[in-house]
DNA sequence: CCAATTTGACCGCT
DNA sequence: AGCGGTCAAATTGG
């Protein structure tokens, strides 16, 4: 919604599209030739084929691996360099609004959170789900407003994290029902979540199934909450495959599960390749993976100093001096993205059927219902 | 009794 | 001035 997906940011807008995509196109032929090797079966190993095969598919592989980073990076780039479209919203008062929220911290309450990042998902329900309905995004939530906005038939719900006062978590939401589709919520997010409940989400191996998920979203809750983080958090994990080898790849012949890690940075960067205005759709039986799916939802070594680390100034966006000092940086989690994508994590952890494509429907759990 | 939700009022931004 | 976001008192539910 206000997140145009037009913002190209510089002048050198238009050479950032060209390699973003003549590097989307090399993508997509590494995944052309994923697809025609023979299929690894669940240890990885190739079937009914020598050892050059499974050299040429850990090479095809690595190709992969090495344009979704590229993606990335320029995106990142591209973000850095301009007035990323988000950065037009909130942005647009970075500088002064530093300034401003000093003076008014100094004289009272802000009401205004322009400075915490921000940006928005699309849900989709099932159509079974009632009207009450609302999205569920693993996390707690707590209703703190509604009202209703001008020229849309419904109104909106303003959310904070549940524990906004216990832990100093400034995650908030807004959740807005689509007028044109009764099915699909815009929900907004600002912030990232640095209470306990997104370190736990992150620690656990198995998130309890709650009961009231019988009619979940198809989404991952972010354990992350904060795009450009994730982003760079991705990035940095990337590189760190580089030289892992050849790390099983959970791709399900087209890969589509894995092409998450370079679109969770549109959101965040506002580059949106395919002119979705920096949303990501989430809805079952298509073959987009939310941008939050990147994020460590099922990882561990995230401890409080990461969470950290995510939330600080990413509205200031210094994104790609980030991107570089994270690529440079070690790597204390040691963390190998591709493992976000391993089958097994996902369904072990993911509240989303991760795979409409391939009809493996993993148990929908999507509230966490801790407390 | 405590926590969550509702709802009208308030306040900042454009 | 109007709109959107937040606050906080009142209400509701477990």
């Amino acid at each position: 919604m206000q997140q145009d997906a037009g913002g190209s940011g510089g002048g050198d807008g238009n050479s950032m599209h060209l390699l973003l995509s003549i590097l989307a196109d090399g993508e997509e032929q590494a995944r052309r030739l994923l697809r025609e090797l023979p299929p690894a079966d669940d240890e990885g190993q190739l079937l009914g084929r020598g050892p050059a095969a499974q050299c040429c598919r850990g090479v095809a592989e690595q190709l992969l691996c090495t344009f979704r980073k590229a993606i990335a990076v320029a995106k990142a780039i591209e973000a850095a360099g301009g007035d990323s479209p988000r950065s037009a919203d909130e942005g647009a008062g970075a500088g002064r609004d530093a300034a401003q929220a000093q003076e008014r911290q100094g004289q009272g309450v802000c009401k205004r959170r322009k400075g915490l990042p921000r940006w928005t998902e699309k849900f989709r329900i099932p159509d079974d789900a009632n009207l009450e309905y609302t999205p569920d995004d693993g996390f707690s939530w707590r209703k703190y407003g509604q009202k209703d906005i001008l020229g849309a038939k419904f109104p909106r719900g303003y959310y904070r994290c549940t524990y906004r006062n216990a832990q100093g978590c400034a995650a908030t939401r807004q959740v807005q029902r689509s007028d044109a589709d009764l099915a699909v919520f815009d929900v907004t997010y600002q912030g990232a979540h640095t209470c306990l409940q997104a370190q736990r989400r992150a620690a656990a191996p198995s998130p309890p199934p709650p009961p009231s998920a019988a009619h979940d979203v198809q989404r991952s809750p972010p354990a992350l909450q904060d795009p450009e983080m994730q982003l760079l958090e991705n990035f940095r994990n990337g590189l760190k495959v580089e030289t892992d080898g050849l790390p099983p790849l959970p791709f399900h012949g087209d890969g589509t599960t894995a092409f998450s890690f370079a679109y969770a940075a549109t959101g965040a960067a506002g580059y949106s390749p395919a002119g979705s205005g920096g949303q990501q759709l989430l809805q079952g039986g298509g073959c987009f993976v939310p941008a939050s799916f990147s994020s460590p939802a099922a990882t561990t070594s995230t401890g409080p100093g990461y969470f950290a680390h995510c939330t600080r100034g990413a509205h200031e966006s210094p994104e790609l001096a980030e991107v570089v000092s994270a690529a440079t940086a070690s790597d204390p989690a040691g963390f190998d993205y591709s493992m976000y994508l391993h089958q097994h994590d996902l369904d072990a952890h993911l509240p989303f059927q991760f795979d409409p494509m391939f009809g493996h429907p993993s148990s929908s759990h999507g509230q966490h219902g801790d407390a």
